[in-house]
DNA sequence: TCACTTGTACTCAATCTGAGTATATGTAAC
DNA sequence: GTTACATATACTCAGATTGAGTACAAGTGA
């Protein structure tokens, strides 16, 4: 059996959350290389190598997020009868282009995931595609109890009828998508505004990485990985907008991090900028000691 | 390279939460075996399958935990070459014991892990044995950096010198711990107090499971798992304690599950009981529909 | 009937939240 | 310099949530 890690490692710059994807073959795919265990002691010491030495950039922030071990997910392997698992790791870094011998991008995230972006409203490819398409799939569930459990299922994943969106459920969202045949790599019915196609699994377990990131936000703090040690708290703002994926009240965002004692000011202002200048801050480490889960709390979300 | 599936199982039975354990050598250790990717299309499916082979129970809800695979904590495993790596999982049963015949076992998860149930307050190992140590460890730094960043570990994962206690740290406290060589499997200071010893690294993975488990209950209804379909409010409540680990108010936690909307009442009450006849209530499964994150939120926690 | 046990309702102040309004302080245009 | 514009920051206010109790209800066995 072949282990292999890989890696969907995230910056944030211009309000866009990119992931590091390399090409292989036509399609863009995350980092990816068969683990050796007699190079590293621990999976993450080589992970961390590893990602030092494809990418050409170090890692802040590292965690193991999930071992996928789903062959019938990669239907070439699986007919060479090749087995491989893969130990996906989320990663963080602060900026820096990859090198560019290496063949490696950056690749906006909500390109290959355009669904979970709403900080402009929903996107139409809900309500025009999605939707009704999972209206469907539900109408054509053979018995009523079936019918029942895929509404409640859809309703809840996709926050339809009532049901409230959760920006953290986007691999309950890839994956019922992925079942419906409506993202690429399922079937022929996957349409240009679902997203971009990736190699293999690949887009799966970026969703993976989405639904975990924006979970570990709200409990801790994290975010400050993703940002240079002094910023304005709209830059703040903006980075957890981007990787929430929905727009956040400005004046109570400032309140919850300020009175939070998430940050603290730095007497320095920014410069660089239209408007009033703004304060710099910076992460404020004793929150650490005061709030058992300190993280930037999400509206509403209780 | 070998792949091996372990599992935490977890019930609840007399305010105690129990993992079941199996008998290797004269140590208890987690149920685990070869990883058969032949036999199984999925992780998660080899998992289930392979458990109730295993132990005889049918799991409800299962999770992946994490993967281990730091081969210096297999010290026998190490010496002999092998590579081994174990994909660790979370599950729940209701009730029910192991059959017999398979030398399962339930064993209190307290008893591996004393330090970490504080419902009649802090147990007398924290401040007899376990303080004294991470002191004296943070002591022995070389420099003042070194001392600062050992005393603000200890401070956070162990609520030493104002930090708030995080039930939730359970790793990072058993990582700490190992470290500092005062639990069984790093060295020779271990002493009775500190739990009992397990196999391998299983202790370990049970820390993991229990910090994991923490996390869950406060935003996922996963409680309902281990309980009966109709229970009374104090019977959910002492296993939502016996889990966190700390006593709960309740009026409060009452006042919480039920105007959350995370209970119903079932018109019947509870016989078997000393004092006034409590209502049996049952899970309200429309509370997934009006909050994204419903669980037992804990106090404090925010 | 009393002592005891557990269940359930209700109170109350402190705090937090969501949604605003109002004002401050820069830059670039006229 | 004055105006338009952009962003920053302060403050308000009603409603909900939380932490910590008090009070009373409804069973059991002595």
């Amino acid at each position: 059996m072949v282990v292999e890690l890989s890696a969907v490692i995230v910056a944030v710059r211009d309000d866009i959350p990119y992931v590091l994807t390399v090409r292989s073959g036509k399609q863009p795919g995350l980092p990816s290389g068969e683990f050796d265990p007699d190079a590293d002691r621990s999976l993450d010491r080589a992970m961390r190598r590893w990602a030092t030495e494809r990418t050409g950039l170090s890692l802040g922030f590292v965690e193991q997020l999930y071992t996928f071990g789903d062959f019938g997910r990669n239907p070439a392997a699986a007919r060479a009868g090749e087995r491989r698992i893969s130990i996906a790791h989320l990663a963080f870094v602060r900026d820096g282009e990859p090198r560019e011998e290496l063949d490696a991008h950056w690749t906006n995230a909500y390109e290959l995931l355009p669904w979970e972006d709403r900080r402009h409203g929903e996107p139409d490819v809900v309500g025009e595609q999605i939707a009704p398409a999972l209206a469907a799939w539900v109408d054509s569930g053979c018995d009523p109890e079936q019918r029942a459990g895929r509404a409640e299922r859809a309703d809840l994943s996709w926050g339809l009828a009532g049901a409230v969106w959760d920006p953290v459920r986007v691999l309950e969202r890839y994956e019922l998508l992925f079942e419906i045949g409506l993202v690429g790599e399922s079937g022929p019915r996957a349409s240009a505004s679902l997203g971009a196609t990736a190699t293999l699994d690949h887009r799966r377990i970026l969703a993976s990485a989405l639904g975990r990131l924006r979970g570990k936000l709200t409990y801790r703090p994290v975010v400050f990985e993703l940002l240079p040690p002094a910023f304005t708290l709209l830059q703040l703002q903006r980075v957890v907008e981007s990787l929430v994926g929905e727009p956040l009240h400005k004046q109570n965002f400032r309140r919850l991090v300020e009175t939070g004692g998430l940050v603290e000011g730095t007497g320095q202002r920014a410069d660089i900028s239209p408007g009033r200048p703004a304060e710099l801050f910076r992460f404020r480490r004793d929150v650490l000691r005061e709030r058992p889960s300190p993280g930037v709390g999400l509206p509403g979300r209780r």
